[in-house]
RNA sequence: GCGCCAGUAGCUCAGUUGGAUAGAGCAACUGCCUUCUAAGCAGUAGGUCAGGGGUUCGAGUCCCUUCUGGCGUGCCA
């Protein structure tokens, strides 16, 4: 289905054409001055140049050839604006063909792709914490917006679970309880399918080695010597692993369900482990990898390059691998199984140079082919109302449960206040509310830039912010719950400039989410349907409907807010938030 | 040092490819609930778009420069 921007710039292409002037001078943009209309055209004022004469003659000329049907208002003004309003009869028909649309006739560009957002990035055996949340956040929202465009996606969530951290633990849990079976090099019998361990006393193992490493140089090496045993294959170590990977993955997944995200695929860096020796031997016997300071690496320095880019490390100087390696063999990995248009990943933007990197590099030895579109999404930090990255009072760092329970807790007390939703649905409105302030907060800043995390800004839900479009999706639904059978009713005429306002903002709705697409930018799905939520607002305050004694009148005024709660719901959707019945 | 990103109202942020008078929310002040949910609507006030130059008919947006802040800059991820 065409955008209305389309439809009107080929109209005004061929009125450009019609008064002898390039067509290409004919370009519609949505007005920045809806005082005075609706949508523009400035091509008049780039065409004086090289017509050589008033902007306003060409307006005149071109307002003249167009079609009077299409439009209630067409209007050259000084200097050379041309300024139009659309007719009711357009739009009523255009928001007619929108609504029976499948998807509001989105154009599904994905169609036949498959793409691999790869975001979320938790270490095993480590709580998630706030600096989780973007990530899982932003890529969960990045990749429904693919598949909604058509892409077959392919949420990969990349464990961290092969690293020095394992070896931490391994060596942690061996100067506890060092008569376990596991340590025991001359065991032969079965090991326990119970692990020694439960994830909260895993949660705590951690950070008490990490600790330890630091101070403790022996154990630092005992620490490197059991990543290594474990990497090669020791059998009582990799019993231990795999109960930390159980234990600790099926956390993950509780935690990420909490919130509402999910992976198609839970691989991670001891998946693509296998891949490796053949990644290295093939990039040293291909000449890409040459030996450089000791250590193996692949130069992605080039001429154009303003500043000295460092070539991307494949194997250290004392010969084990490396993060580059891990992700190169990840991607060799995604190529054989998946053979994905694209693979975009979603971390801190403090990583972007490592993924220049191996971008680089990945191309330039073919392990990626040049079809394959490699983009780094790198987002801001999480910072304090002070400004600084986000600390607990204390000064800790906050665990990502906490802070959903603390969001939680502030919600049900309003949810209970507020004694709309019955007892029995306070926790699923509860939850409902509390997602759609934390992912909204965070989803309607610039993924790109730093942002203030505020949770007592977040919690109060004024203004711009999840819960009131919540509100306004919750209006919209009491009334069609009242009203009786609501689906399938036509679009009307726009009965008042209220309807015609909200009209206009729904057939923004494509536009709008091919720029998100397009910039990887969930944020402007976010300004779109506060702007929405707020048409919606202004015409439910301005008209009576369940009160409207013309039924047919009242039929269309059902159909359009019922048009707009759909467009709501599919972008919170894919904003991965979802509204409740009643709040 | 070099590179990247940022600087817009008191605070937190928007601002497609350059277009007319730079927009929201919060905080402040003022109205609107016997009528579809007031988590709402309407209004007032608040700006040298960090500073300076330039390109253009036209600049928050493009170029140059200065200042301030953040981050990165070969064996952590």
């Amino acid at each position: 289905m065409k955008k209305i921007l389309e439809l009107i710039t080929g109209k005004m292409e061929q009125a450009f054409a019609d008064a002898g002037y390039e067509a290409s001078y004919g370009k519609v943009t949505v007005s920045n001055r809806p005082d005075l209309c609706e949508y523009q055209c400035n091509g008049a004022l780039a065409a004086a140049k090289q017509y050589k004469c008033a902007p306003i003659q060409i307006a005149n000329a071109v307002a003249e050839k167009l079609d009077k049907q299409d439009f209630s208002m067409i209007e050259a003004v000084m200097p050379g604006f041309l300024n139009l309003k659309l007719s009711d009869s357009f739009l009523q028909s255009y928001l007619e063909e929108m609504r029976n649309a499948e998807d509001f006739g989105v154009e599904k560009t994905g169609t036949g792709k498959t793409v691999v957002v790869d975001y979320g990035g938790p270490n095993v055996a480590k709580p998630l914490h706030i600096g989780h949340l973007r990530s899982a956040i932003i890529g969960e929202s990045l990749k429904r917006l693919y598949k909604f465009f058509g892409y077959n996606t392919i949420g990969d969530i990349h464990l961290g679970d092969w690293g020095l951290q394992m070896g931490l633990i391994i060596a942690e849990l061996q100067e506890r309880q060092p008569e376990l079976c596991y340590f025991d090099e001359g065991y032969t019998g079965e090991y326990p399918a119970e692990a020694p361990f439960t994830i909260s006393e895993l949660e705590e193992i951690y950070p008490a080695a990490a600790a330890k490493k630091k101070e403790d140089e022996a154990f630092a090496e005992k620490a490197h010597t059991a990543t290594f045993e474990l990497q090669n294959g020791r059998p009582g170590y990799r019993a231990i692993w795999q109960h930390i990977m159980n234990i600790s993955v099926a956390d993950l997944k509780r935690n990420y369900n909490n919130l509402d995200v999910h992976f198609e695929a839970w691989l991670g860096e001891s998946d693509a482990d296998p891949y490796i020796p053949d990644l290295i031997a093939d990039m040293k016997a291909k000449g890409f990898a040459v030996q450089s300071e000791g250590a193996w690496v692949i130069p992605v320095a080039e001429e154009t390059d303003k500043k000295e880019i460092p070539p991307c490390i494949l194997v250290k100087s004392d010969g084990s691998a490396i993060y580059a390696t891990t992700d190169l063999a990840t991607m060799v990995q995604r190529m054989q199984d998946w053979k994905p248009d694209k693979m975009h990943y979603v971390t801190d933007k403090r990583q972007s140079l490592h993924f220049e990197q191996i971008f680089r590099a990945a191309k330039k030895s073919g392990i990626v082919p040049e079809t394959t579109q490699l983009e780094h999404l790198g987002f801001g930090t999480m910072n304090g109302a002070d400004g600084k990255p986000f600390k607990t009072r204390d000064g800790g760092v906050m665990r990502l449960e906490q802070l959903i329970a603390d969001m939680t807790d502030f919600v049900r007390t309003k949810v209970v206040e507020n004694k709309i939703v019955p007892q029995d649905a306070v926790e699923e409105t509860t939850q409902k509310i509390a997602m759609a302030a934390l992912k909204y907060g965070d989803l309607s800043n610039q993924p790109t830039k730093d942002y203030v995390f505020d949770i007592d800004r977040f919690a109060a839900f004024e203004g711009n912010t999840g819960p009131y479009i919540l509100y306004t999706i919750v209006r919209i639904k009491s009334i069609l719950a009242k009203y009786g059978a609501w689906e399938n009713l036509p679009i009307a005429p726009a009965a008042n400039v209220y309807a015609k306002d909200l009209m206009l903002c729904i057939t923004k709705l494509v536009p709008n989410l091919e720029i998100a697409l397009r910039t990887a930018s969930p944020n402007v799905i976010c300004a779109y349907i506060y702007e929405l939520a707020g048409f919606v607002n202004k015409f439910y305050h301005e008209t009576r409907i369940l009160n409207e004694e013309d039924k047919q009148l009242q039929k269309g005024y059902i159909a359009l807010i019922a048009l707009a709660k759909n467009v709501l719901e599919t972008c919170i959707d894919i904003l991965g938030f979802s509204a409740p019945d009643k709040m």
